[in-house]
DNA sequence: TCCTCACATTGGTTGGTACCTATACGGGCC
DNA sequence: GGCCCGTATAGGTACCAACCAATGTGAGGA
């Protein structure tokens, strides 16, 4: 390891210099940062630029950076659900209910850019946060891209046996966020009341080529779950 | 006007250029760019990088930098809901239900960053699109800092009216997405079957210093409104 | 024919410098 | 005492230059 970019490193070391002051107090200038961590002011830029885009400070013309207030959302990243549970501190898990290979069919097909006659893995898991349903998720591979992927244990996180095993990384993806009325089958499974209310968010992730690798739907239950991120004013 | 940025204004011709091309056509190299447009290349790595960040273009090292697949959702923005809807291509519009000053009480009064006996002007608004219900919106703001609003025309854009009026521009802000059950009043005013479900949007608004401007509250129909977004893999 | 490896090309990182613009503060004037 | 404005200082923009690292290709060898 240890070959992280220099603003790389020069960020973690911001974000842990500033991880014990208060909110608004003001970082050294740039200049001062550039001096004392002996780089340039390009570098120091460039990791304030990542930190002001995490939302970790904010900075003033003419004034100074400083250091965002704690916020109840970090802005917006892509996470598993192993990861997004821990973020809340529960403690996540997985029941498999299918593992199949099917026809991609017009919808899907679509979603992940390939022909409807396609073949593509279908994984369905009752998610849980410390040992009850938080969400019902339904994911999607082009089968040419997890050949074998049926056979592995789909217990553990998806993410890591893409990662590791077929060597697939999800760098962005769309979502599509929805309230739905849960039907009766998917209540049960969730152990919601009938006619309860759900969160549908429908994704599709793609590599660093942009190419899809992936396509879910996940039905969240509303009374556990919600989404939280911060926007920012974008130029037209 | 013409007094943008040099990247900015590189970025907005670049979109220009690649908005007839297919997704996936390589754009020029940087240095060509740099060469082409008579500026360094660190100012088109800056135009670049708000490109990819929009969504708009992804980048390879060492292969170049690629027109994105058109995306359903663009990156997420914060916008207003008149944006919103002429983005969906729907004329939005506005009936005003209540405007009127009150005490903050605990909740307001954390989500703003004032005291609980500070006063705040609320302004209650069914949203329209195409004419018919969308959302019903519940803004707050500390009263100090809106003297006079209840006053003015809220028939329109609020974030229009902020910025005019009283200087307030909203640079960020932080939104917590569930799933609700309508309540039978909301559920009336919406015009949808009692027991509907609906997204409901809450949200702080905060300036370019970070101090909260706004708090809002919004329910939104289910069967006319989703949200959606990109979202990127960030590192820790 | 197929594989391998060196190399040219592309984006990524880092340094350095100069100047512009917004901000805050303090001294001086009213 | 309070307002105004000059000035020092902060971040913002822009340029140049050099080198690193991933990619893809084509020449050459098995």
């Amino acid at each position: 390891m240890a070959r992280a970019a220099k603003h790389e490193e020069l960020r973690r070391a911001l974000l842990a210099e500033m991880s014990g002051s208060a909110p608004h107090t003001p970082l050294p200038t740039e200049r001062e940062i550039s001096a004392r961590h002996g780089v340039s002011r390009n570098t120091v830029r460039q990791a304030l630029d990542a930190l002001e885009a995490a939302g970790s400070v904010y900075r003033v013309q003419g004034a100074g950076t400083f250091i965002a207030p704690a916020v109840v959302s970090k802005s917006l990243t892509l996470t598993s659900f192993s990861e997004d549970m821990r973020a809340r501190e529960l403690e996540p898990a997985s029941r498999l209910l299918a593992a199949e290979t099917v026809r991609a069919g017009q919808q899907l097909a679509e979603r992940l850019g390939i022909a409807p006659e396609a073949e593509v893995v279908r994984v369905s898991r009752l998610r849980l946060a410390d040992g009850s349903p938080m969400c019902l998720e339904n994911v999607h591979f082009p089968a040419d891209r997890v050949p074998g992927l049926t056979e592995e244990d789909l217990g553990g996180s998806l993410y890591t046996l893409l990662a590791e095993r077929y060597r697939l990384e999800i760098r962005s993806a769309e979502q599509i966020v929805r309230a739905v009325d849960l039907g009766d089958t998917e209540a049960a499974l969730l152990g919601v009341p009938l006619g309860s209310s759900g969160l549908r968010v429908e994704r599709v992730g793609r590599d660093r080529r942009d190419a899809p690798v992936e396509a879910t739907t996940t039905l969240y239950r509303a009374d556990r779950y919600d989404i939280r991120f911060t926007v920012r004013r974008a130029q037209s």
